[in-house]
DNA sequence: ATGAAAGCGCTAACAG
DNA sequence: CTGTTAGCGCTTTCAT
């Protein structure tokens, strides 16, 4: 492991020079050539945890997210990780697992390792922020909110939720939700997209077929058996989330009742769908791009940007348009 | 952002002290005491970043995959990490998109942040491992081989492609298969397995049944769209992989042939099929259990382990069985 | 058991 | 443009 001190040796110049030759600032040409050669002979690689600890700051941004698993995340991931490393960044991906005590942690690490921002999907609506706020480290918030004044950025779940009941109401009768936590923002925002829907439909919207889940397969699933399990059962159901969608389906298969024997519409892609393109109703949700406008938005801040906070609602136009992602 | 110093003064003992108390060596109870307080009181963090430099190595391991949106892999990941966190370290979770050198650029990260090691499934035959090996930093290889001899945890490729050609073989005449690139060692292994089924079956190995493409859904596609081209089309096709899988069954939807009207087998989970369960045949790759195999070798290297490699094939007793993950 | 002191490898004033 | 120098915050001998 050769150091600035071997090549400058090598090389005949000081360490000073050589660092700048690593970070271009103004050097002889000559010098330059010279560090370069040295520098290439002896494998220089220049020690990232030392500069970080001078620097006090390092290349790398964190993004938290809830669901390493979902095809959701791993899309916003994708694009983070796109601006991100454009820019000379790093990412690291860190797994909260919905579980606010794992979130602390990588919070935690991230001021521990110097990072410089981070890129959080919180799990819970009360992300304890102090400590890598007053380190002075940005945060920027995807899919959902955080508790206090920062960037966001966040799909317009209301007219998601609208544009999916809206569409089914065209041609059903009995349009369900099936959605994640209530407590969830997203939830929420999505269910009263569905209700306003029923609403402008002049229709009450149908209480009994208003369900809140979980954002996971599992979830889906139970809460389709119990829809199809009412006296009154619904004859469309809009999927609050991909995953719920993929729970809500393999249920209606399993009762003969595969889309679109029984409408569905899904808020969110289905990136590995196996049924035919037209069977299912989507609405999708950029969420490579919200990684990207994310990423940007941190990237701003890292850079000494101070505009006030800034929430983003990304999707404005949400058509319905046929599964296969 | 308090340190060691402040804390030290804080307590009214020296650096030194504080170092010791969050690192577990002798230290007596009263002082422990004083600086765990003042430690609380002034909410300090260690400086990971300089505990780094100092010990010329951090608690995170690198894990570099070559698709972050393949299913397969990030159940991998969540293997890793699993066992990773429960030993105290983190893992950062790298996408060399199959590239080698986006893999190359990760590597060079690894050993300039001084990770402990790396958990590296191989984008290409020749990954260049010298930098990272000569720094001491130990590799595990996952899902393929290196091109050298180091730690490796692998699939029994083989037995999932002969378990998957002879359960359809039972009952069908012309069984094909689509792989992912030829020159992918998991590919040509899966592929073999077809083939010695075919062999045991009494049949010669049908060449125009067997497809190389690409381990992903449009590869999957492509090739199940030439399938149904043939002349003579089989009455059943082994995917390589999950993704594969997708494609081939969205491909069989749209031509009205969704599974079991053409027999499907899987090689790998399919963590989101939309299918009723009976509907395809899956011979399940246990990548949770992958990485938290190579986690645990991996560890045992970063602890100082010293034994000749090891070459761990997982699965020996595949047996297809319904879809649904 | 505890403290003093010397760095880990790099960068950023500050001179020249 | 270039070199000298002083740390970044922590761990770890080496004494005591």
């Amino acid at each position: 492991m050769a150091t600035i001190y071997d090549v400058a040796r090598a090389a005949g110049v000081s360490p000073a020079t050589v660092s700048r030759v690593f970070n271009g600032t103004s050097v002889s040409a000559e010098k330059v050539d010279a560090v370069r050669a040295a520098a290439r002979e002896l494998r220089f690689v220049p020690n990232r945890t030392a500069r970080t600890l001078r620097r006090r700051s390092s290349e790398v941004i964190g993004l938290i997210i809830p669901d390493i698993e979902n095809p959701y995340f791993t899309e916003l991931a994708r694009g983070v990780e796109d601006v991100a490393s454009e820019a000379g960044y790093s990412v690291v991906l860190c797994n909260s697992d919905a579980e606010p005590a794992k979130e602390a942690t990588y919070l935690g690490i991230a001021v521990a390792e110097h990072m410089s921002g981070v890129i959080l999907a919180p799990a819970s609506d009360r992300s304890d922020l102090d400590a890598i706020q007053s380190a002075g480290r940005p945060v920027v918030a995807v899919d959902r909110h955080a508790d206090r004044e920062i960037d966001s950025v966040v799909m317009a779940n209301r007219d998601a939720g609208y544009a999916a009941a809206s569409h089914l109401l065209r041609s059903h009768r009995r349009v369900a939700y099936i959605g994640g936590p209530e407590h969830i923002e997203t939830a929420a925002e999505r269910a009263e997209g569905w209700r306003q829907a029923h609403r402008d439909a002049g229709v009450e919207p149908p209480g009994e077929l208003l369900l809140f889940s979980s954002f996971r397969v599992d979830g889906g699933r139970e809460a389709m058996e119990r829809l199809l399990a009412l006296p009154d059962p619904p004859d469309a159901v809009v999927a609050g989330n991909n995953l719920i969608g993929v729970g809500a389906i393999q249920v209606l298969s399993e009762h003969a009742l595969t889309p679109p024997r029984l409408a569905v519409a899904v808020i969110g892609g289905l990136p590995f769908t196996t049924l035919s393109p037209s069977a299912v109703t989507v609405v999708r949700l950029p969420a490579r791009e919200m990684g990207m406008t994310a990423a940007r938005m941190l990237l701003e801040r890292v850079r000494g940007g101070d505009a006030p906070p800034r929430n983003i609602v990304l999707g404005g136009e949400l058509h319905p348009a046929s599964a296969g992602d």
